[in-house]
DNA sequence: AGTCTGCTTTAGGGTAGCCTAAATGTCAAG
DNA sequence: CTTGACATTTAGGCTACCCTAAAGCAGACT
């Protein structure tokens, strides 16, 4: 059987992720999944064809394509890979959480079996990465994503971030700059009508954001596990 | 210009590593690099014209290959993309001394300028890798191996390993269960004649020799900068 | 000089993964 | 039920890198 590429990688995490959009396990559009790897609707054609061949994924001409058991085994694995590095990156190399998933894009692909044991007990077997997303086991497990949507929480109420989407690059960057990331203290102060903007403090600062950018933050009003945040020894 | 593709990084590194050898730096046979690389010969001749479109070597047909300065740069890069990860994977995440070079093979190709100086910071801006090879700067300079060949030591004198070579992965492997890392204290307590074997104490333990073997390794009466060996984090 | 041996190069192919242009299927609106 | 808009697939090509087989060159030995 043909060999498991950085390509094929690479195809099956982008059809896991858009299989997930929904609340149900959804066939894909090969066009998604070209939008997404920034390839052309024809390459995806080949090699989604390629990897049927494989017995990863399945796929009928013009209906999208789902991912085999197989599949699915190999997409968990390199999501596992890649959240495991982007907790390193951002705990032990100090790497802002709005960069570590462009670097850890290219360290997924590179992580034996014996690594990716040695690199999570460093890690302390963590079971969420910075961002606060599930890291599958290695059996496949998945865990959750913690909290409820920020803009749900009640008034006046000590929050502690959970989760920040990593889907939008550019919002992602700006929340960041908010203090919003997973660990940060959070109070909803007001809520406009309207759908108007919430007001919040944020740690000891305060800020106003639209509650559809706030929608990308989940808080949790327990404290929870917060993701370890040794900084790098510096010089 | 054409990329510089991970292939090419190999060329260059092995032809780097290849032109290196003796005392002075040597054109570099096409069946060398062919037979580093795992690779036919043509191939390589294929290749090395490449590299000389790009100008990264310089090339005469029959007569071996050289590298320019553009293509010593990017190969120096690669060296200490090499043994930074390699320093890291000992000495953060546990890997042993015999696997941490198949490991960084393949990291060494996946680390941009913002990460290459967070790791390096992260480590204290190591000047030597596990093996005691020196890390070149990120200007291109590069360090001494320091210490002296095991077999020229004076008897019943303390020293410490500096350097264990890694040049051949089964002796490499041999080494480490005789204790003979950088970092081990060893004594020469006897020289059989004729150039017959060893006998060393490493550390507590004694051991014979054979004085080719030993010659691989590189010891320093003064205490060096020993490599740190933080461990990992256990669960 | 001739010739043999062993590198090295040329010639000719193959696979993986990407592309554009053109053909084809689907679905919804008239 | 036809047609237009749009998604998808087929067809045909390109680049990077690798291979084997056969030709070519160089240095040693006679």
């Amino acid at each position: 059987m043909a060999a498991v590429t950085h390509a094929v990688e690479d195809y099956l995490k982008v059809i896991w992720k858009l299989s997930h959009r929904g609340r149900e396990d959804e066939r894909v559009p090969v066009g998604d999944i070209a939008a997404h790897l920034r390839v052309s609707a024809p390459s995806v054609t080949g090699m989604v064809q390629k990897l049927q061949g494989m017995g990863l994924v399945q796929y009928a001409r013009y209906d999208g394509v789902r991912l085999s058991a197989k599949g699915r085994k190999i997409a968990l694995e390199i999501v596992r890979h890649h959240r495991l590095w982007e907790l390193y990156l951002h705990t032990r190399l100090g790497v802002p959480l709005d960069r570590v998933d462009l670097e850890a894009e290219r360290l997924e692909h590179v992580l034996s079996d014996d690594m990716e044991e040695l690199l999570s007990r460093a890690l302390g077997d963590p079971t969420h990465d910075p961002h606060g997303d599930p890291i599958p086991t290695k059996a496949g497990a998945m865990g959750t994503v913690r909290g409820d949507p920020l803009p749900s929480l009640a008034l006046d109420t000590s929050a502690v971030v959970t989760h920040v989407s990593d889907r939008q690059a550019d919002k992602l960057r700006y929340l960041v700059t908010l203090g919003l990331v997973p660990g940060a203290r959070v109070v909803l102060l007001h809520r406009a009508p309207f759908g108007g903007p919430l007001t919040l403090r944020v740690g000891r600062k305060r800020c106003a954001i639209d509650p559809d950018l706030a929608a990308l933050v989940r808080v949790s009003e327990e404290a929870p596990a917060k993701p370890r945040r040794t900084p790098p020894r510096s010089r």
